[in-house]
DNA sequence: CGCGAGCTTGACGTTGTTCAACTAGAGTGG
DNA sequence: CCACTCTAGTTGAACAACGTCAAGCTCGCG
């Protein structure tokens, strides 16, 4: 965490999350709720949240791009997905006030705007409509994150690096040609295999012409082949 | 579906679900709620929820053990949890009024309250407290199956077969010594192997004295070792 | 220039799937 | 009461997928 300010008015009015919750708060809970938010700016690689910690705020993630990261019992990290800002992040369990599921990682430079729980909680107490949208909000995130865990858990590696370049491809990087910040072995941990599966799959893919790499950067050559492999797993 | 029975207090006395709604609205409002509740008997194998279809209502299982079971595009099922009664099910989406993520099967003899998700929406938005606790009640149904399936995905046959043993016999059917009501295909489809994996994993603990195995009937001889197995995968 | 991190390669053994054949028990109908 | 059939379970062999290992490569940086 490198820099702690107060977020200008301004900046607030680009976030996403702010804009709803004001539809359903007064003008006065909603300046509460601004002076006790932070924001802060992440670099690569740092930790916006970690698991096992104690939930304290809700993030919503202004800038850049996180992973959601578990580590198990033996030290071995999964990937579990992958998100873009803007988006509400780490709000799945709120009203559940336990410890964090997964860390959150940066994997590029990223703003994030941290908002105080209680207070938000308290906003919620007197406003069943915000606490709905909130769940709603956050639900849909933590719901995409699974279905596309669950999708990758039973296929083989073929299938799953399909569906990863896809995934990144759409709902990342929002191009066909991308350039990832993201380690073979990140991928490695995404898909659920070895690094050097990784490798030798995209080596398969690149050698039939479904796409093209080139370090760090992959463009998709033909997506319709690529879909199938997806599917057929 | 066999029965529908408009449920007795009496036995509305013994849900945990009512126990907890009724702490937080008044009794009007539980009357409405309880009077747009119909309870539902299920035989093994019947569908409780199904997969793609409409969300419509709050399932509180009184009674019985069901699957949550995701069907992929090749028709290919997967059992993503299974869990005992009593228990709020089906229950993660409500404020986010899509279609079910998978769909609930019982495997037992299983007795189910459906409870009307426009009624307790509207009890809900009066209401924001039972709003918290009803996201509460749901999600850590949700987490633990989630939790659950992380931990089985990226494990070795051995691992997840010890696992998934552990689990029936903690979670389930809370017996060292327990007879199953799931054939040898639905312990491969939630162990995620084939069921021929399934069949030799077993057998080789038999062998090694680590379980006890008779058609379905399952005794665990070395828990500590069992363990081991499922830790290190 | 040398070092280290990330990446690449191919060989090899292990793990897991598929397939085909077989067994056992339950239900059915002549 | 026996033959037939259907389903669940079991077995082992052949084959494919995958992880591990060991070695070498490349690029950026001190």
């Amino acid at each position: 965490m490198i820099s702690l300010n107060k977020p200008s008015l301004d900046k607030c009015d680009l976030c996403l999350f702010k804009q709803m919750v004001r539809q359903y708060v007064s003008e006065e809970d909603f300046q509460l709720l601004y002076h006790s938010t932070i924001q802060l700016r992440y670099k690569k690689g740092e930790n916006i949240l970690k698991q096992g910690s104690q939930f304290s705020h809700i993030i919503f993630l202004s800038k850049g791009i996180v992973k959601f990261n578990y580590e198990n019992e033996f030290g071995k990290n999964f990937i579990l997905t992958i998100v873009n800002s803007p988006k509400l992040i780490g709000g799945i369990n709120v009203f559940n006030d336990a410890t964090n599921m997964f860390s959150i990682v940066a994997i590029e430079e990223s703003v994030a705007c941290l908002i105080d729980i209680n207070v938000l909680k308290n906003l919620a107490l007197k406003n069943s409509l915000l606490t709905m949208k909130l769940i709603e909000y956050a639900s849909s995130t933590f719901k995409d994150s699974i279905l596309n865990f669950i999708s990758l858990a039973h296929k083989q590696v073929n299938g799953r690096v399909a569906e990863l370049i896809i995934y990144l491809s759409e709902k990342v990087y929002k191009e066909k040609d991308f350039a990832m910040s993201l380690t073979r072995k990140e991928l490695a941990e995404f898909a659920g295999c070895s690094q050097e599966n990784i490798i030798h799959t995209l080596k398969r893919f690149h050698k039939e012409g479904v796409i093209n790499t080139d370090g760090k950067r992959i463009k998709i050559l033909d997506f319709k082949r690529l879909l199938e492999i997806s599917k057929v797993g």
